[in-house]
RNA sequence: GCCCAGGUAGCUCAGUUGGUAGAGCAGAGGACUGAAAAUCCUCGUGUCACUGGUUCGAUUCCGGUCCUGGGCA
């Protein structure tokens, strides 16, 4: 029998750690967040992370564990949630992904297989390639190795480039026979995956007003801190951070702190766009939407779904 | 009141030596399988302020009107 794992996903600002308490507590629950940057010690205002006090004494996994300057990628969350759902089942508890990072989300509900890669020299060099000769000469190399990745990846998205080559280099099969492989999967566990959504322009004025409120709870002295104890290295996670990024360029001197703030919500704006983008793909996904249901019904909705899946009683 | 500069896409502006127009931003859609709060792709018809005139034809030239800046009184 498949164990069962409850999924709350959503865009920022669509009130899902909240959600997420309250179906915990009623079910036996504990929570796992899925968020790229919850993860990071810290980066507490510009994360939105739950309170100690919101959480209700609901146990929460993968919030806090690393410091900021340390990197993090989809496979270490897989690894890290599949650890603690294995504790939660042997608690007899429910494990609740709840977050917004809905590649992390894939990771585990689609049980993407990660081989064991060390060789982190690859990515070194074939970046080093592309310094030197472009992104025209990293697409021929590509090519060379991998032409249906070439169809697939468009040449401007160097990122991506780049980890189809690593991709073969390392493991010497086709990144995109891997991912075609990976597409057929279905989920090992009793899936109940719950997207909360929302009418864009409320979750827009919702995005931008929370971020006045960031700002207030002294969004700028945190980052002040962080940029302090963890100095400018290129590769902390919390440089990518929206709300760090931009107030770290107005420290800086390179904008004013009128246009960071500004800069703030637009790029939330965005990556709330991408998140919705990002969910649609997931097509056993129910959808709660916050125009249509208020929270009460939300969560009898949930509680009724649980139950027709056999994952309550 | 006079002089100058403007009034063009939601915003900032470009442009048409006269044949009804295009960038950036905003916005929308999409991709994503070990960087994902990352990275990348696609999408632009609007009384060209209004009104007369010249012209085959005006958003473009000329006159007037109204607004908005700035300057002088």
């Amino acid at each position: 029998m498949k164990k069962p794992l409850i999924v709350i996903a959503g865009a920022t600002a669509t009130g899902k750690s909240n959600l997420a308490v309250n179906i915990a507590k009623h079910i036996g629950g504990e929570i796992i967040s899925a968020d790229s940057m919850q993860i990071y010690k810290y980066m507490d205002i510009g994360t939105a992370k739950i309170s100690e006090k919101e959480m209700k004494g609901i146990k929460h996994h993968l919030i806090d564990v690393l410091t900021p300057d340390s990197s993090f990628d989809a496979i270490t969350f897989k690894n890290l949630a599949t650890k603690a759902m294995d504790d939660i089942y042997a608690n007899g508890h429910i494990p609740i992904i709840a977050g917004g990072t809905g590649f992390y989300i894939q990771a585990v509900t689609r049980d993407i297989d990660f081989t064991e890669e060390d060789e982190n020299l690859k990515r070194e060099e074939i970046t080093e390639f592309y310094n030197k000769y472009g992104e025209d000469s990293l697409f021929e190399r590509l090519k060379e190795i991998d032409e249906e990745s070439t169809h697939i990846i468009p040449k401007q998205n160097v990122k991506r480039v780049i980890r189809a080559i690593e991709f073969y280099e390392i493991h010497h099969k086709k990144i995109s026979e891997h991912n075609s492989e990976q597409q057929l999967k279905t989920s090992p566990y009793n899936l109940a995956y719950f997207v909360i959504d929302q009418n864009r322009k409320d979750l827009y004025e919702k995005i931008d007003r929370r971020v006045d409120i960031m700002m207030k709870e002294g969004l700028l002295e945190e980052t002040r801190i962080l940029l302090n104890k963890y100095e400018y290295d290129p590769q902390s996670g919390f440089l990518n951070a929206i709300g760090y990024k931009e107030l770290i360029e107005y420290l800086n001197g390179n904008i004013s702190l009128e246009r960071a703030v500004e800069l703030i919500k637009q790029n939330s704006r965005h990556y709330a766009k991408r998140q919705i983008t990002f969910f649609k793909r997931e097509k056993d996904a129910i959808y709660l939407n916050r125009d249509e249901l208020n929270e009460e019904m939300i969560e009898n909705e949930i509680i009724k779904v649980l139950k027709n899946k056999e994952i309550i009683e």
